[in-house]
DNA sequence: TAAAAACATGTTGTCAGACAACAAGGGGAC
DNA sequence: GTCCCCTTGTTGTCTGACAACATGTTTTTA
């Protein structure tokens, strides 16, 4: 944390990762404040149907200008978190009217969320599995039997390989949402493998006990492969439901997660 | 499609719904430009990495202030599709980089994408509905048995009924989603929903042979109910897998979707 | 000659003020 | 009471300015 002199106010800046934030730079005004309303609209501290401030009076609240407080409203518009009326106001929208979905990359290191995101994925992966059964080309095999033979490699390195052996992990996966020749399991995957990545280049990785594990992990995803080239939709996505239960079981041993 | 005054310029405006307008209102510059350029970066016309055009540049080319880009561009960062640095210019970031997911709503029109759609759903679902067999309260149960009455009651008043069919069914799967306890799930259901919806008041419902099919419907909901009452896990997914199975059969039936 | 400092240029980030577009309410004319 | 006009407040858009920053060029200095 410092202070940086931003324009004529001096204010504490904090580098933190999210959702708000591309890694490691630092957030705009834009950035603050986007991310104060929509917690604000998030935790429901203005409900539904409630008029937010007008963008002047946030402008002077904020101590910013009254265009960083529409960048930063505009992106709420823009995720159906609030609408606004030219001429009344700006309005917190229903949460049934949101039109994207964010995971905050804070909860990533909370072993409860993680674990729900682990649930959430579970379901994509296995039905991209299923689907990756009933219509992979040949060609799709032979993309996931590389990976599988990078993991099982980087898995002979030992400590060194941990990191290079849960990036295979992902290409293989990604490789099964591609065969599924489903656009939006891949789209979603691959975000989700974006957000988890920050965690993955952490010290977590290297304290997790990877490669302790992996010689039975390994055997998971070689359950996945084989159903998948065998075409038996049903065995590969129950093979990928087994991988995550017993994910779910490792990640209650880590002990680098907060419990909260 | 009509013209009209918008500042010193003449403009066609499309009264479009799509995930940057809000339904049945005009769309703003903002959401305009915001679309065309993400748009320009979606389908790859900008490839990652490239620099975009200045926003100078952006501004006079589409004929609108620099504010106006500047709001635009804002959400597309918000979305990880671009990444600027003050003083060096704004570039298209990684695919890697998406911190969010979005299902353009023109995309429920094709048959195609309605059934890759429908997959993602049932991937989701099954999933809750396995979480939700295992901890379901007494009070999930009720909730879900009173959506399924609803269901039934709104099936006996025939064609009338079928727009509240939908939305009991709807309700019948968001109980579900609250019983697996898992938060990401729940958002993400109703995010779909809430896209879906456009769909559902549209002419297509009164069309679609809703009635006609609900019978058997509703026999594969009672299967759902049942296994998640009786917390049998297994047959809870099954049951919501059966019913997307068939509900895709279905879609191959309805006549009111493009092809392409 | 080589390294360092100063400068010039171009871009994004932020501020300030103005006016247009629009909605809603109030007050007066009829 | 109804209609019309006016006023007021808010969002939408435009314009201009300057700060902050990165980069390449030129000048200065050792």
């Amino acid at each position: 944390m410092a202070d940086v002199d931003v324009g004529q106010r001096l204010v504490k800046r904090h580098l933190v990762v999210d959702s708000f934030t591309r890694i490691n730079r630092r957030p705009s005004l834009t950035d603050d404040i986007s991310q104060k309303l929509s917690r604000m609209v998030l935790e429901g501290e203005l409900a539904a149907g409630q008029q937010l401030p007008t963008e002047q009076s946030l402008a002077e609240s904020f101590g910013v200008a009254r265009t960083v407080v529409r960048e930063a409203i505009s992106r709420l518009k823009h995720d159906g978190l609030v609408d606004s009326r030219q001429g009344v106001g700006a309005f917190v929208a229903e949460p049934s009217a949101r039109s994207a979905f964010r995971i905050n990359p804070a909860c990533f290191e909370k072993r409860q969320k993680l674990l729900e995101i682990l649930q959430l994925r579970t379901g994509i992966t296995s039905e991209a599995a299923g689907l990756a059964a009933r219509s992979r080309s040949d060609a799709d095999i032979e993309c996931m039997e590389q990976a599988y033979r990078d993991m099982e490699s980087s898995l002979a390195e030992g400590h060194d390989g941990a990191e290079q052996l849960v990036l295979a992990e992902r290409t293989f996966y990604r490789h099964i949402a591609e065969a599924s020749g489903n656009q939006y399991i891949l789209e979603f995957l691959s975000m989700l493998d974006a957000r988890i990545d920050m965690e993955l280049r952490s010290v977590a990785v290297k304290n997790a006990r990877v490669t302790e594990w992996s010689a039975e992990v390994l055997v998971e995803h070689q359950a996945v492969l084989d159903a998948i080239r065998d075409q038996n939709e049903d065995a590969a996505s129950q093979a990928v439901r087994h991988h995550y239960t017993y994910a779910a079981q490792r990640l209650a041993d880590r002990a680098d997660l907060a419990d909260t």
